[in-house]
DNA sequence: CTTGACCCTGTAGTAACTACAGAGTTTATG
DNA sequence: CATAAACTCTGTAGTTACTACAGGGTCAAG
């Protein structure tokens, strides 16, 4: 049980990019791994899993420093979690703006597509952007 | 008819910030404007409009270097815009699939939002993140 | 013993701005 | 007319979350 990894054997495990590791501990998202004699960085296995938190934090578009607190939570069960309740919920909000956001963007560019004229006279996307 | 406007008076005009304007010109968007005596920028007509292009181009998503070459377009109105369809066609591509790994994401923030609890040992989002 | 696959540190680049600092100029007000 | 607010200038650094080297050291296989 006692599986120790590399920074390389780390990477595969989480998914998460060698860059990207030593990036989250000079930031302090991960702390500073055990070293060996040769000074390659060594980690266990509860490294991937919190590897892993990260990762799935930053697939559903949580910052870094969301994703701080919610190690923290992680970290100490016994607190309420009500900051997390705030941080999803605002996150939610977030995501549905940039939703409709985009929405508005592809009904525009969905109409310019359909363009079909051979010059740039008279191109629907040119003409769109240069409209008074 | 022979208006002229400050950096500012543009800025008003066009919807873009002072600092934005004097950043586009630093990387060749804006050509450079004419100077006054007291070394002021001193712009025309033809700038607001060329500045409103550009932003209505940032509002639709298109990068800075996709917006370049639409300039270039409309400032060539006889040449052929199939380079403009290709831009607006992989560009709306680009945003239906960023809509889709939102909604992804709005999915699962959705289930976890509805959270009850009331200390992290059992919230949902912390759950989720940390579930092997 | 050498080749290739690792690992290290540190710096710079990415996108598209935004935010100063520190200085000069112009305009409005008393 | 003085002065203060509002504007302009240049130049640099910060933002987000990484990615991409450069220039080295280390380790395992053949």
């Amino acid at each position: 049980m006692e599986e120790h990894y590399t920074i390389g054997a780390l990477s595969r495990a989480a998914g998460v990019n060698v860059e990207t590791i030593r990036y989250y501990e000079k930031i302090g998202l991960l702390k500073t791994p055990l070293r060996a004699s040769n000074s390659y960085r060594y980690y266990n296995h509860a490294a991937v899993q919190r590897l892993q938190f990260i990762r799935r934090g930053r697939e559903l578009g949580f910052g870094i420093a969301e994703i701080a607190t919610l190690l923290e939570l992680a970290d100490h069960p016994e607190r309420p979690c009500c900051e997390a309740d705030q941080l999803a919920q605002t996150h939610l909000r977030d995501v549905e703006q940039k939703i409709k956001d985009l929405q508005a963007m592809q009904l525009v560019l969905q109409q310019i597509v359909t363009c079909q004229s051979d010059i740039a006279a008279d191109c629907k996307l040119i003409e769109t952007l240069g409209s008074h």
